[in-house]
DNA sequence: CGAGAGCTTGAACACGTTCAAGTTTAGTGG
DNA sequence: CCACTAAACTTGAACGTGTTCAAGCTCTCG
């Protein structure tokens, strides 16, 4: 891949983003992309990384979506979130050195890989890049509001789909017409619900026109309706 | 105060200690030492900063308990965490700049704040700095797990109980009996369940003989039962 | 001693779960 | 192209945990 396609390539990434609006020089951003590695297409199914295994890297979604889960003391599997283009994983691994989860691709996967250690050093020359890394690792203490909640099951539904709205439309794709690269049963363990309720919900929610969905398509028809049904938890 | 009394409080922060154990000369260490600002005493039911207000910077509790919550759309208040000393309020502000959720002193508190802007400056100079801040806000990305799931209101004020014992344990207080500096109500505001539920398993608790708690004074009898029961949460 | 907040107790209720059976879907081989 | 299979999803009814509501209790501090 030449200088070109790597530049074009790297203009969706967050990093990349922040540190041309500071407005380095050339020279300085090149230091950033060698960093960069390009990884995909992974297939849906295949591990990213494994619970346990040494933190090296993190990643940017480029396609595809992304699921982080751990198995409990059960062995049964706990879903701890989503990862849509433009979003970043690894993030949690930082402070022990090691993935505190799996994380696994939901369809075909491309990926933006940083070693961590290189561009923490890059950071230190590059004072946009460590703000960058300070708020992209404050933003994700805060985003597990979504299940940290006593929240019914509507409430829960309706802020699932709201968010996933708001991150499609952040990526400039449509905010009431997407598709879902997770089952149904991803997103009940997801939101802490049985699969059973999240499919009465669903229903409801047709049966109600607020979204329109087939299988893995879906339409928010009334996404005011959602949002104020959302309000409780997401609070704007 | 003299530089005695501030080098001698300092040793207490987390960030004081990462760069000291990273063998830096006294000059490097002075200057972050210059960025402390020694805060207090604040009194129960003082804030520290509330929701909105612009972040500068962050704080490292010395003594005493803070409450972090919101209010939510029915005006309805909704605890998000509690912090002992020598953990850091303020990580969840980086990322635009406002503080998310009021802090609240719970008892008589004693505080450490640093600019963050000129924290930040500096760990572009003290990689151990860097580093040490990356870890921390790492670390509570995951934090929310205790709330993060459908578990038993048993296994959550057991989960409760062991986290708070372990985070006692590790300011070199006793891992088994302590003095709870916050309210039942806020204790199961915090684990999103009712005060009447939190009462009740309290007292099956105290029947089975797994604690003894009067009014705030808390002892874990059998620390390893508890464990036990709050494995499916904290898997260890 | 009295007032008020915080905590406890009991009984009815509600939401979501569980279990069991049915339906649809996607993937596979004849 | 269609039949077959397994997995995912849906639907219904009984159940259970935690909530709610209402009342009573108990500390603390003027």
């Amino acid at each position: 891949m030449d200088d070109g396609d790597e530049m074009h390539f790297c203009t969706t990434c967050a990093f990349s983003q922040a540190c041309q609006s500071q407005g380095y020089d050339k020279a300085t951003l090149r230091k950033l992309h060698i960093l960069v590695e390009h990884i995909g297409p992974i297939k849906q199914g295949e591990y990213i990384f494994r619970e346990g295994e040494d933190f090296n890297a993190i990643a940017a979604v480029q396609e595809g979506t992304v699921k982080t889960c751990i198995f409990d003391a059960e062995n049964t599997e706990k879903v701890l979130g989503f990862f849509l283009p433009g979003e970043v994983i690894g993030l949690n691994a930082i402070h022990n050195s090691k993935y505190p989860c799996d994380a696994v691709a939901l369809d075909t996967v491309m990926l933006c890989r940083f070693s961590f250690q290189k561009m923490a050093l890059l950071a230190s020359q590059m004072p946009g890049l460590q703000t960058q890394l300070f708020r992209l690792l404050s933003r994700d203490i805060g985003k597990a509001a979504l299940l940290t909640g006593d929240y019914r099951a509507e409430q829960r539904t309706a802020a699932f789909l709201v968010t996933l709205s708001r991150r499609h439309a952040q990526s400039g794709l449509s905010a009431t017409s997407f598709c879902l690269a997770m089952s149904r049963t991803d997103i009940a363990n997801y939101l802490r619900l049985a699969p059973e309720t999240l499919s009465r919900v669903f229903k409801r929610f047709q049966s109600e026109k607020l979204i329109r969905a087939s299988r893995r398509e879906s339409e928010l028809c009334e996404l005011a309706s959602l949002e104020k049904l959302a309000m409780p938890i997401l609070r704007n």
